[in-house]
RNA sequence: GCGCCGUUGGUGAAGUGGUUAACACGCUAGUUUGUGGCACUAGUACGCAUGAGUUCGAUUCUCAUACGACGCC
């Protein structure tokens, strides 16, 4: 079956949505935080332990899939779910993101798919909106990403403009040789900071009818966030109630919040993992880098209030030992700290909807988050 | 005891008679938003064993002392 989005309520402030997302593999609530699982693995954990962070969705990607093991071994495995044993929702990104980022030149983008060279070996490769989507049939995901154009922060108005054009093309192009029936397909809004592209190419999206529709290009390298909120503002208002609405790769607390109050449902980011491995964790006060040497001697939890695996049972002294030495499994533990730490704040993002009190909640965690 | 070589930061070390003593590691701090995983950026010797001398000027040359390595009795 295709996902399935039921919209609770909208908070009575601002346009905070409560809803459900049905999968094949459940329920799930939103709004929501995906962690990334970019090979088939949230790095450092396993599905055991990403699960008891509370995941819903969680994000594998066609790129990196589509080179190792390749989309034909994940099939043969039963798909991405058994392959990686996660039961619960998975949602693979395009493979988009990470091509434009390795074709650096610009005439590696052309109409028919991005050329580029493999990260792994430098074998030249070309992928289309066609390859992407038939890669993506095969990992067997529940949600597959359309195939777009990800143009670089600084790109300038006549370049966004064909870029959404050609990201609208591309679009119809994966729909039209999507065929696996239980995988729904979403659509991608491009138009950098622009009122009108953001517009055109929200509606022209929804006109192709896609199962939900996500917010791209965004969370690129330098672009600022006045440009991200002015990118979900200018797209949310042409988005159908009745389909979730996806911004991807934000993850920085204060921008979760910003979207939720725009009216974004579901949000991914490598950041919680990211910083994780570099011995940095989210707190309520704002992040702390573990690193830091005034931890040595800190033996309390990174959080005492905080309810996940990590901070029930180590100690912010342990924990620097461990990302100073390098063993993996600070990152680990970090990690499901940082996890939990965003899929609780959703949590409690949810019981202030529920409670038309959004805005309260807010005002009261950027009163103490500080960066 | 004699001979010979050496002594540069937390570590391994490069280097020059004259602007801010290379580089690496470590350490310190910062960065990280659809992950080209384990990276990047910045800072980190007020001094070149100690003392004396030569020189306009010495970490770089000379001598002495201390410490260390090797060889010989």
């Amino acid at each position: 079956m295709k996902v399935k989005y039921n919209l609770i309520k909208v908070d009575k402030g601002c346009k905070a949505r409560l809803g459900t997302l049905e999968t094949n593999y459940g329920t799930v609530e939103t709004p929501m935080f995906m962690p990334v699982g970019t090979r088939a693995a949230v790095k450092g954990l396993t599905t055991d332990q990403v699960k008891e962070c509370g995941s819903g969705i969680i994000l594998a990607n066609t790129y990196h899939l589509w080179l190792r093991p390749g989309e034909d071994i994940v099939n043969e495995a039963g798909g991405l779910h058994k392959f990686m044993n996660y039961d619960g929702p998975i949602l693979t990104d395009s493979g988009g993101f990470q091509v434009f980022s390795l074709a650096h030149n610009k005439k590696d983008i052309t109409e028919e798919g991005v050329h580029f060279k493999s990260h792994i070996d430098g074998t030249k490769l070309l992928l289309t909106p066609e390859k992407s989507i038939e890669i993506q049939n095969k990992l067997d995901s529940d949600i597959a990403m359309s195939f777009d154009e990800c143009p670089p922060a600084s790109a300038d108005y006549d370049y966004l403009k064909n870029s959404v054009e050609r990201t609208l093309r591309w679009a119809a192009r994966g729909k039209a040789v999507h065929k696996n029936p239980n995988q729904s397909l979403f659509g991608i809004v491009q138009g950098g900071p622009h009122e009108d592209l953001r517009r055109y190419s929200a509606e022209e999206t929804v006109k192709m009818d896609f199962d939900g529709y996500s917010i791209g290009g965004v969370a690129n390298d330098g672009e600022s966030k006045e440009d991200m909120y002015k990118a979900i503002d200018y797209s949310i208002p042409y988005l159908p109630t009745d389909k979730v609405r996806y911004l991807m790769g934000v993850g920085e607390p204060v921008d979760l919040l910003e979207g939720v109050e725009r009216g974004v449902d579901i949000f991914d980011c490598v950041l919680p993992t990211r910083i994780a491995r570099h011995g940095q964790a989210f707190t309520r006060t704002g992040k702390i880098n573990l690193n830091n040497s005034k931890f040595a001697h800190d033996f309390t939890p990174i959080e005492s209030d905080c309810d996940c695996y990590t901070c029930k049972h180590y100690t912010r002294g342990y924990l620097r030992h461990l990302i100073t030495v390098g063993e993996s499994l600070g990152g680990s533990l970090i990690s499901i700290h940082n996890i939990r730490f965003l899929i609780k704040m959703m949590e409690e993002i949810r019981e202030s909807i529920k409670k038309d009190s959004f805005l309260d909640y807010k005002r009261e965690f950027l009163s103490k988050y500080k960066n």
